[in-house]
DNA sequence: TGCCAGTTCTTG
DNA sequence: AAGAACTGGCAA
């Protein structure tokens, strides 16, 4: 009997593989250490599952244990585990979710030259050794001589040869992290250094400045304060005065290291605050696992309720984890936490560099920051005895994960997390998702309801009254058309809104959820589009940049000028997009001035907040963009919101459409009016009666949800059914059709051994190619009651049944959000 | 016969 | 995913 270890390879492979512990490493190879093993002909990174005795027949020894902390507490490695069963990937898959990227370590075959090139006699051979020679410092990769020799494979044969003759070597060689922590030079006091008599009016300085800062401080700081060099520092260290050491520093993110304002003193709860906040308040208290939906229209205080809960979480010395969506994650928000909790606070968010985030990540686990604050990803952040887990506006799809696998659902998993750490779970939203509320229905999520606005603080300290919701008219596009007052996008009662505003210096927020500006271009007289070459889409038009471009991979063209197809000069631009909106309110309104926010105007780093800061100055009179004009602040002066086509979304091939337009709708009505000023919200419209509509004019979520929860009952879909979505994706459309075709058979051999299980399709994507990929869909459906692990195994079954052709793939997405 | 592209198989 | 072995077409 010998120490062996259950490894997880950290690749798509799935499996646990299992290898002998040498003596040396017995004691660091241990559950959640991250280790490198022998995994085929090279070294890779993989987790130790479990630490097991038994006979060492035909097992490698582990190559190296790369923590002297296990990287994955024994908890987290758990759920992993349950998020590669549930999400239906390799466990390795999902602990790479969980771990910093860019730490791995692997082996890659590498050649070096051991000759000139002329002592191979052949021509291929002299080619190699001239590449090889220009790297032969590094060495070159083998996969790169398959270049090097244009060809698609890696000359095998030829490289034994060579090396067997001796002019060349090939060697595994292991690759360091590409992410690795930072150590810099510290300087702290020697013993005696008070009362030492020193000759340089530098190194008296230095000393002084060391005295005066106490403790230890970066060398770098110290001489720039001091006017010191390293020299002075040499001396000094030569005479015990100071100490300099490397030790390990924290990079930290520019964006949101924001200084922490004192809080304001806190505002009295309003009633509704109380109550909710008692209920989270009391399961902290007891430790119960709860999972909490607060349901809170906007502006009802919901998070000063997350503050005092993350504080109660704190005093009892637990940790917790904030979900925010990454678009809301802004240094307001950030400024909000750190108000309250200080440097007790770590933010993740996308635009950390890796560096960064390493540093964030061990910290956390570490214990330093017990509250973790970030978008999807944070939901694995390696804190210890979590206590709390909040999901902020936790209806929100960017919560979905879709590559790489794990397709997790970041508030599913922060429910799952919660529940297995004895944690409280608080779901928090204006307009909670359809899953959501069957779970507070099925009384699984225990309901709070925050139905009202509450006071807020102005800037000078003062607090005022907030206003109430504000009235919602809907304009009825197709009548406007008939009775021929519609002139471009903006119906007549919407232009007059704005002059209003725009007469009393208010602001107006205008949504068009569609970017460039016109969808499509088309000849009048052959009936002509342009689309992409490697999309199944129509190419939009683009004035900005004078351009044709694809939304779906960014190809640019040349507007043509005459139709290519007839030669006609009749090109028509059909539709409106954010940048057509523009131009006609510049034309309507000369005097107006205009921000305009969409993917195309915040592509630069740090341009989204400037548009907002720009807004909240009152440096522009409208704001118009698309969906990401919905999240923005609290804009005090915008008492007019106009939904320019309030149709756009309502009727995609999704079940969620009408859940996802309510939100749209609900949210950026919920702009205008806040404060002293009354506001109103114009939504125009080609169809009228869509419920999503009706109940956003009424502000009426409960109408809503209750009639959504009935379509879905009936239809079977999810809250009420279990959908798995299968994507097959191939180079050539008869592939791809029929790698599905026998996706199609196989789930229906399995779906037919259990009752219930329908599987839709093959049938081609909503775009049926994306950058030259064909995408075919499946979905597979399943009554809620059955079980999500019957169902995963029905799948994988199936899967195992089916093999992919090289050059296709297939992806499974379990709970998919999107379109299939 | 050897090269190459494409495919299949294995990883402890 | 990556490396290696295998297969079959084809040029010399
Ligand atoms: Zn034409
Ligand atoms: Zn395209």
């Amino acid at each position: 009997m010998a120490a062996l270890a259950h490894v997880v390879p950290l690749t798509s492979v799935d499996g646990v593989y299992t290898y002998r512990v040498p003596d040396e490493m017995a004691a660091e190879a241990v559950p959640g250490a991250r280790v490198l093993v022998p995994f085929g002909r090279r070294q890779i990174t993989g987790v130790v599952a479990e630490r097991v005795d038994g006979g060492t027949d035909g097992l490698k020894p582990l190559h190296d244990v790369l923590d002297a902390r296990p990287a994955l507490p024994p908890d987290l490695l758990a759920l992993t585990r349950w998020v590669a069963e549930y999400y239906l990937c390799a466990w390795g898959e999902a602990v790479k979710a969980a771990l910093p990227s860019g730490t791995e370590v692997e082996s890659r075959r590498v050649a070096r030259a051991l000759a000139p090139p002329d002592a191979w006699d052949e021509k291929r051979g002299r080619a190699i050794l001239r590449a090889l020679h220009e790297r032969n410092g590094t060495g070159l990769p083998v996969a790169a001589l398959a270049e090097v020799l244009n060809r698609k494979t890696v000359p095998q044969n030829l490289l034994r040869r060579m090396e067997a003759a001796g002019v060349l070597e090939v060697e595994h060689e292991v690759q360091d992290a590409s992410v690795t922590a930072k150590t810099a030079r510290h300087l702290r006091l020697g013993d005696g250094a008070e009362d030492a008599e020193v000759r340089g009016a530098k190194q008296r300085a230095l000393l002084d400045w060391l005295a005066e800062a106490g403790e230890v401080v970066l060398q770098a700081e110290a001489l720039a304060a001091t006017g010191a060099s390293s020299s002075t520092v040499k001396s000094l260290e030569t005479h015990g005065l100071v100490e300099a050491f490397d030790a390990e520093v924290e990079r930290r993110a520019d964006g949101m290291d924001v200084e922490a304002v004192p809080p304001a003193a806190p505002l009295d709860l309003h009633p509704a605050q109380t109550a909710a906040l008692e209920a989270i308040v009391g399961a902290i208290q007891t430790a119960r696992a709860e999972t909490f939906l607060l349901h809170g229209v906007t502006g009802s205080g919901k998070t000063e309720v997350y503050l005092r809960a993350l504080r109660e979480a704190l005093d009892r010395g637990k940790s917790a984890i904030v979900l925010v969506p990454e678009i809301a994650l802004t240094p307001q928000t950030v400024r909000r936490f750190r108000a309250h909790f200080g440097d007790r606070v770590a933010v993740l968010h996308s635009r950390m560099s890796p560096g960064e985030r390493l540093d964030a990540w061990t910290r956390i686990r570490d214990g330093v920051y017990p509250i973790v604050i970030g978008p999807r990803s944070a939901v694995f952040a390696p804190v210890g005895d979590l206590g709390l887990v909040v999901v902020d506006e936790e209806h929100e799809a960017s919560y979905k994960q879709f590559d790489p696998a794990p397709r997790y659902h970041a508030r599913d998993v922060a429910v799952m997390r919660a529940y297995r750490a004895g944690a409280v779970c608080v779901l928090g939203s204006a307009t909670p998702s359809m899953e959501t509320v069957a779970n507070a229905n099925a009384e699984k999520y225990t309901r709070l309801e925050m139905p009202e606005r509450v006071p807020v603080r102005g800037p000078d300290g003062t607090t005022r009254q907030p206003a109430p919701l504000p009235p919602v008219r809907v304009i009825d596009l197709t009548r406007e058309r008939q009775i021929r007052r519609l002139k471009g996008a903006l119906s007549h009662d919407l232009r007059e809104a704005i002059t209003a505003r725009l007469a009393k210096g208010e602001q107006t927020i205008l949504l068009q959820n569609r970017r460039g500006y016109a969808p499509v271009l088309t000849c009048d007289d052959c009936g002509w589009t342009p689309a992409c070459r490697d999309c199944a889409v129509s190419l939009t038009v683009h004035k900005a940049s004078h351009n044709l471009r694809c939304h779906y991979c960014g190809r640019a063209e040349r507007i043509p000028r005459p139709c290519p197809s007839c030669g006609s000069p009749a090109l028509a631009l059909l539709g409106s997009g954010t940048q057509r909106v523009e131009e006609e309110i510049e034309e309507v309104f000369p005097e107006a001035r205009v921000l305009r926010m969409d993917l195309d105007t915040t592509s630069r780093k740090g341009a989204h907040r400037k548009i907002l800061d720009r807004f909240g100055r009152g440096d522009a009179d409208v704001l118009l963009g698309t969906q990401m004009v919905a999240k923005g602040l609290d804009f005090p002066r915008v008492t007019l919101v106009g939904v320019v086509e309030a149709d756009t979304g309502m009727l995609l091939p999704d079940f969620r459409a009408a859940e996802r337009t309510f939100q749209l709708l609900a949210q950026v009505a919920g702009r205008a009016g806040r404060h002293d000023l009354p506001g109103e919200v114009l939504l125009q419209t080609r169809n009228p009666e869509h419920p999503a509509l009706q109940f956003a004019l009424r502000h009426d979520f409960h109408g809503f949800a209750l009639g959504e929860l009935g379509e879905r009952m009936a239809l079977g879909y999810p809250p009420y059914g279990r959908l798995v979505g299968v994507e097959v994706k191939g180079p050539h459309e008869g592939s791809t059709f029929a790698l599905a075709d026998r996706w199609g058979a196989a789930l229906r051999t399995e779906a037919g051994r259990v009752a219930g299980v329908e599987v839709l399709g093959p049938v081609p994507a909503f775009v049926g190619r994306v950058k030259r990929w064909w995408r075919v869909h499946l979905l597979v459906k399943a009554p809620r009651s059955l079980p999500a692990s019957v169902l995963a195994s029905l799948v994988r079954t199936a899967e195992g049944r089916v093999k992919t052709p090289s050059g296709h793939r297939v992806n499974l997405d379990v709970d998919p959000v999107g379109l299939y």
